[in-house]
DNA sequence: GACAGTTGTCGGCCTTTCCGACAATTGGC
DNA sequence: GCCAATTGTCGGAAAGGCCGACAACTGTC
C-alpha cells in the first residue's frame, strides 16, 4: 500500500457504511453494474448537458465495478465514494450470482456495532452535554466501571479523517442516564452541528470507538429531481462543495462510458437522490416483475433516528418513463406511486421494490 | 526518504536545537568525535556494570559520527539525539579543522528565531492565561494588526511532535501587554506543565511557529554524577522514562566501541549531564592547555529564561582524575573548580572551558 | 536613584458547563 | 391504557477563564 493519499484519503469501509445509513450499498468489487447516465445527472448540482458527446448515449450501461474509494468531504465529514467503472459489451451480461452473499458484509457489520442518534436541542444548543441512549452506552461505548461513584470515563472516538475526540462519559442524574459532557461541546462547535443533525458511533473491528456526522436534510423526506446535491450546508462556505458532482464530470463520465472507455463517478449516498450504480444482480431480478398500475408495494426507508429500517407501503398509480423523448426504453423512474399514509406522490426506481 | 517510522519520528532539528538550549551543540555528520563511556555512564539511571565485556574498554575512543536522529519523548516533549557511532583506529587521528564553521548552523539559527519564557506561577496555575513578554510576541509571534481595538488573532504553533495548538493572542490591559488567553489553559493540562518549566517558542525557516517545552530540572542548577538522567517528572508514569538511558545500553555501547564495531547512543541533552561525544577538534584544542591548580577559567552557562548566555568565573582548585584505578589516563572530569561567587564545588569537563 | 518600560499577581465579573429535578415520551404488557 | 423505563428540558450552582488595576521588578540614564 504505497503513499497513495494526493491529499485524498480513504476511510474505513465499515465506518463509509455506518455512516452512509442501514439502506446504502456498494456492489461487490468486480461485480458487474448497470450504471444510468439520467439517474448520475440527477445527482449532480446543476442540469447537465450531454451534448458534447454525440448523441447515442444509452440510457443504462453494463459495466464492472472495478475500484471503490471510500472518502468523506474534508469539511462536512459527509461521506461519499468515487467509484471505478469499466464499460462491458452487452453479450458479456452473465450474471455473478453468488455476489449477494459477500455484498452485504461491511453493511451488517457496521449495523451491528454501530448506533445513530439525531441530535436534540438540548444536545446542539445547551450547556455541552450529550444525552447518550442507553442502548448506545451500553452496547457501543467501552464498558463502564459502575461501581465508583459516580461511574465516569474519558471515551476516544476518531471521526472520518482519523481524527481523535476526547468526550467524558458519566453515568449520573436521577434517573440515572448515560451523558456526554467534557468535549462535547467543542465537538459540536468544530463540526457545526445543529439539532436535527445526527450523530454515529461505531465500535471498529479493532475495538477503535468512531464518530460519524450524518447533516440534516434540508429537503425533508425523499428529495427527487428537485433537488441537487450541492444544496449547501448551513454554516459552510461552499469550499469542498464546489467540488461536489458537478454537471462537466457527469457529462464526461457519460460520454466515455459510451465510447467503452473506463471512467469514475463520484456518489454522496446522503443526497436524497437514487443510486445510478446498480448491481446488475438486483435490477435484472426486479424487471422480472411485471409492473403494473395499481399494484402494491412495499419499500424500505430510515427512520429517524437509524435505528431500525421501516416499510413504506404504496400503490403503483402510474407506469411510464420518465423522459420518452431523450431517453427511450430507460427503466429510470418507471413508476409512479401513490402513498398510503401520507397520500403524497413519490418517485421510485423499479429496481428498489 | 523510505517509510523510516517505526514509532520514531525525527523533528526539526532546529526546533531540536532551541528546546535543547544554546550550549548543547551536536557534532557535525562525518566528523570525528572522542567517546566517553565513563560519561555514557553518568548518563544513564543507573550503575554501570562493564564487566561484561573483556576489561580493556579505554577512557575515550576515537569514532566517526555517521548518523543523528533528533527525537522528542512521546509523552514529556523532552528532546534527546539518538547518535550512531563508528569507532576509528588510532592513527585516523587528523582532524577535520574546517568543521566549527558548519557546526553552529542549526544552532545559531535557532538562537535568532527562538525565544524561551519560564512559566511563573501566573502563567502556570491561574485562570488560563500567558503573559508573552514583548520581545517573543514582536519577533517571534506573526505580526499582530495594532489598528484593531483590541488587536487580537489566533496562533497556531506546532509541537515537536508535529501535533498543532491554536492560542488567541491579545494585546491589551493596562499597561498594554501580550497575553496568550484560550488555549493557554488546555495546552497547560495537556502538557502537565508547571511554573518553573520553560516553554520555547520558534519561527520555522518556512514561516511557521513551533512550540516546545524544557522541563525544570528537578536537581537545582548544575547537576552531577549523583543525578542520573531517569529523575522521573512529576505528573508521568514512567512510561517512556522506562526507555531512557538503561545501564545495559551502556554497557553494550561501549562494549561495542571497544571491539571497533558501529554503535548507538543516546543523548538527552537536558539531562544535567555532561556530553559524552565531543568533537575531537575541540576537546584536542583543550587539551593543548596545560591545565594546573590556581589557573582560572571562564565557563558559559544558560540563564533562566534562556534569553541569554553567561558566564561563571572559576578558579582551578585540583586536577585529579576522576577514577585512577578504573579509568587511568581520562581526560574525564580532569578538573574541580572553585566557583567565586557562589563558592560551592562544581564539577566541569577540562573541554569546555 | 529616579524614571520608564515591562510583566507578575490579584479580585471582580462574565461565560461556560455541570448537575439533579422534573416532566414528556416511549415501549411493553 | 396503565406502568416502568428512558430521555428531553430547565434553572441553579459551580468552575473556568477573561479582564483591567495595581504593584513589583528591571534596566537605563
Amino acid at each position: 500500500m504505497k503513499m497513495m493519499d494526493k491529499a485524498e484519503k480513504c476511510l474505513d469501509p465499515q465506518l463509509w457504511h455506518a455512516c452512509a445509513g442501514g439502506l446504502v450499498q456498494i456492489p461487490p468489487l468486480n461485480s458487474k453494474v448497470f450504471y444510468f447516465p439520467q439517474g448520475h445527472a440527477e445527482h449532480s448540482n446543476g442540469p447537465v448537458c450531454f451534448m458534447a458527446s454525440p448523441n447515442i448515449i444509452p440510457s443504462f450501461i453494463l459495466c464492472k465495478l472495478t475500484a471503490v474509494n471510500y472518502m468523506a468531504d474534508r469539511y462536512t465529514d459527509e461521506v461519499f465514494a468515487r467509484i471505478t467503472l469499466v464499460p462491458l459489451k452487452a453479450d458479456d451480461f452473465d450474471l455473478d450470482d453468488d455476489w449477494p452473499k459477500m455484498a452485504h458484509q461491511n453493511h451488517e457489520k457496521a449495523a451491528k456495532s454501530s448506533f445513530a442518534k439525531t441530535l436534540t436541542q438540548s444536545d446542539a444548543n445547551n450547556g455541552g452535554g450529550f444525552s447518550v441512549p442507553r442502548y448506545c452506552a451500553e452496547t457501543i461505548f467501552p464498558g463502564l466501571d459502575y461501581s465508583s461513584k459516580p461511574p465516569v470515563q474519558t471515551i476516544v472516538a476518531k471521526d472520518v479523517h482519523g481524527e481523535s475526540w476526547k468526550f467524558r462519559h458519566i453515568y449520573r442524574g436521577t434517573p440515572r442516564r448515560h451523558l456526554l459532557t467534557t468535549g462535547w461541546s467543542n465537538f459540536v462547535n468544530q463540526k457545526k452541528l445543529m439539532a436535527g443533525d445526527s450523530i454515529v458511533f461505531m465500535r471498529a473491528e479493532n475495538g477503535e470507538l468512531c464518530i460519524g456526522i450524518r447533516r440534516a436534510k434540508l429537503g425533508g423526506f425523499g428529495g427527487g429531481p428537485e433537488f441537487g446535491v450541492g444544496q449547501g450546508l448551513k454554516g459552510f462556505d461552499d469550499a469542498d462543495g464546489a467540488r461536489k458532482v458537478v454537471p462537466e464530470s457527469v457529462a464526461q463520465a457519460a460520454a466515455l462510458a459510451a465510447i467503452g472507455r473506463q471512467f469514475e463517478v463520484v456518489y454522496y449516498p446522503r443526497a436524497s437522490a437514487p443510486e445510478f450504480v446498480v448491481s446488475a444482480y438486483s435490477l435484472s431480478h426486479s424487471m422480472k416483475v411485471q409492473w403494473s398500475s395499481g399494484m402494491r408495494f412495499k419499500m424500505p426507508f430510515e427512520t429517524e433516528d437509524s435505528s431500525r429500517i421501516s416499510w413504506f407501503m404504496g400503490t403503483i398509480s402510474l407506469v411510464q418513463v420518465a423522459d420518452p423523448i431523450r431517453w427511450p426504453d430507460s427503466p429510470w423512474r418507471l413508476l409512479q406511486v401513490l402513498h398510503h399514509t401520507l397520500n403524497r406522490t413519490l418517485e421510485n426506481n423499479a429496481y428498489q421494490a
